[in-house]
RNA sequence: GGCGACGUGGCCAAGUGGCUAAGGCAAGGCUCUGCAAAAGCCUGAUCGUGGGUUCAAUUCCCACCGUCGCCUCCA
């Protein structure tokens, strides 16, 4: 068995062999800072991260490199509109986007580099693609010169012909040829700017993440992710900037999710509007939630992201978290027919991981573990027996980012100590068999947010709302 | 116009050339419970339409209808 991932250059899955050993060279484009993220980034980011919690659970040791772009036409229009600086707003942008990734429990890329702190590379590179051909300047700007490159359209499977047919981009007349990108552009005045050979200027969008790999991994890399949408011109242009620099094959996986959209709207991107921050649904749903419900699609497929979608994954969730809820530390006394299902769900969640990362067929398998040990649960069995099961279950939630804990809401002391008043006041009535009058105990609990369970142990009770 | 993807039970969504077409939500019935809640058990689809290939297709090919993505900035 091994894993298998469809690679965008030969619109094929093909099995995952890392250059080196089991090391793993894996660069995921982030975002441009000129704004707060949005749940089709944190779509994004939660697949990138299953995928690299995946990679190790499978044994690759994974360095994970996410770039921040904190130089760009978008945030210097930012920065100058609110009558900030690009570094406050990177600042701004970048602190927010981290605490928003770690409440999606997305762990932490292992670098964070930041274009403006690649620019003596992104000049040596430009520098590099002049001198053999590659690029040329043109009043302060470099451009990479397309036609030079034989192979360039090779990832997202166009020709520069076919492109230039039906273009829709106003033509600068100066360029060599239309598709010719800038790989640094001269500053206006009050712009940003780096001294460079061609004067001062600013990299331009594509050639710092070309840079920051190079810098960060070497010439070459496992695994380059990003979302559909930067496939062109992004990717295409850092593939041809990286190996028409470097010579070598660039990336020799390409990974792309498909895009979120709300239902009956184009795709959730900043510049269309019509977008969901990542706050306001962590303020409606559980962050397992939001993982569940974005992984019960695959990844390639588009998703429309629904409120009854996510509430539906919410109350999913509950069978898994009924399974673990009472999960003590394994032992050795298990029950022989739970560890055989837990096998089984194992392999199937490996089969369906090892398929191009068949997150829904995964979760599947989740269920499929949840059922057998709630049913154990029911036909008697300890939690000791119960306790390897829900060890899997918890191992194979993890790699998918879920940690089936019930969803917390803060209840004070105060409000502790008067829950437990009610429902031991409602337990004297129901021993005492009047149970009209402890219904009516219950319906005030409920008034207050508060769900009971009564069951041989006792009574328990959560928060809700 | 070019390239590409998708259309599976009420909703969401895996999947396969022939073996019971996963799983979740919703609905109905049942078990448990004083009643509930939770959990468990049971109940439903011939896979957009029309052709073709094949002993056999939902699964391959073609056409059509519909939805969507990229071709400018975008995860």
């Amino acid at each position: 068995m091994a894993l298998y991932l469809y690679n965008t250059l030969s619109r094929r899955k093909t099995e995952f062999v890392p250059r080196v050993g089991n090391h793993v060279a894996m660069y995921v484009c982030g975002p441009n800072l000129y704004g707060p993220a949005h749940i089709g980034h944190a779509l994004s980011y939660i697949i990138f991260d299953t995928l690299k919690r995946y990679l190790k659970f499978r044994g690759y040791d994974v360095k994970h490199v996410q770039n921040f772009t904190d130089i760009e036409d978008r945030i210097i229009e930012t920065a100058r509109k609110e009558n900030t600086t690009i570094q406050a707003l990177a600042e701004k942008y970048i602190a927010r986007f981290l605490s928003e990734m770690d409440s999606l429990n997305i762990r932490r890329a292992d670098v964070y580099p930041r274009a403006t702190e690649a620019i003596p590379t992104i000049i040596k590179m430009t520098q590099g693609l002049i001198e053999k051909g590659m690029a040329y300047e043109l009043d302060g700007d470099v451009y990479f010169r397309v036609r030079a490159d034989e192979d360039y359209g090779k990832l997202s499977h166009r020709s520069l012909d076919e492109m230039e047919a039906g273009a829709r981009v106003a033509v600068d007349e100066r360029k060599n040829d239309p598709m010719d990108f800038a790989l640094w552009k001269a500053s206006k005045s009050g712009e940003p700017a780096w001294d460079s050979p061609w004067g001062p200027g600013r990299p331009g969008w594509h050639i710092e993440c070309s840079a920051m790999n190079l810098e960060q991994h070497g010439p070459q890399i496992d695994i380059h992710g990003g979302g559909q949408d930067v496939l062109f011109p992004h990717h295409e242009n850092e593939i041809a900037q990286s190996e028409s620099y470097t010579g070598k094959e660039f990336a020799h996986y390409w990974v792309h999710n498909a895009l979120l959209h709300l239902p009956g709207q184009e795709k959730m991107t900043r510049h269309l509007g019509g977008l969901i921050y990542i706050p306001d649904a962590l303020s409606r749903h559980s962050s397992d939630a939001i993982r569940a419900f974005i992984l019960g699609t695959h990844y390639r497929s588009p998703l429309a992201w629904t409120e009854d979608g996510v509430d539906a994954a919410e109350r999913g969730l509950d069978k898994l978290r009924a399974a673990v809820k009472d999960a003590v530390a394994p032992g050795p006394e298990a029950n022989d027919a739970l560890s055989e299902s837990a096998a089984q769900a194992r392999e199937k969640f490996i089969t369906m991981m090892d398929d191009d990362l068949n997150t829904a067929g995964a979760l599947g398998a989740l269920y499929d573990l949840a059922r057998e040990i709630n049913r154990a649960r029911g036909e008697g069995s300890s939690p000791a027996q119960l306790a390897a099961a829900q060890a899997t279950l918890l191992e194979l939630a993890d790699v998918l980012g879920l940690t089936l804990r019930e969803p917390t809401h803060a209840v004070s002391a105060d409000e502790s100590a008067k829950i437990d008043a009610l429902v031991a006041e409602r337990n004297a009535l129901r021993a005492a068999k009047k149970y009209k009058e402890a219904d009516g105990v219950r319906a005030q609990l409920t008034e207050m947010g508060i769900e009971i369970a009564d069951s041989a142990q006792g009574t328990t009770w959560k928060k809700t709302k």
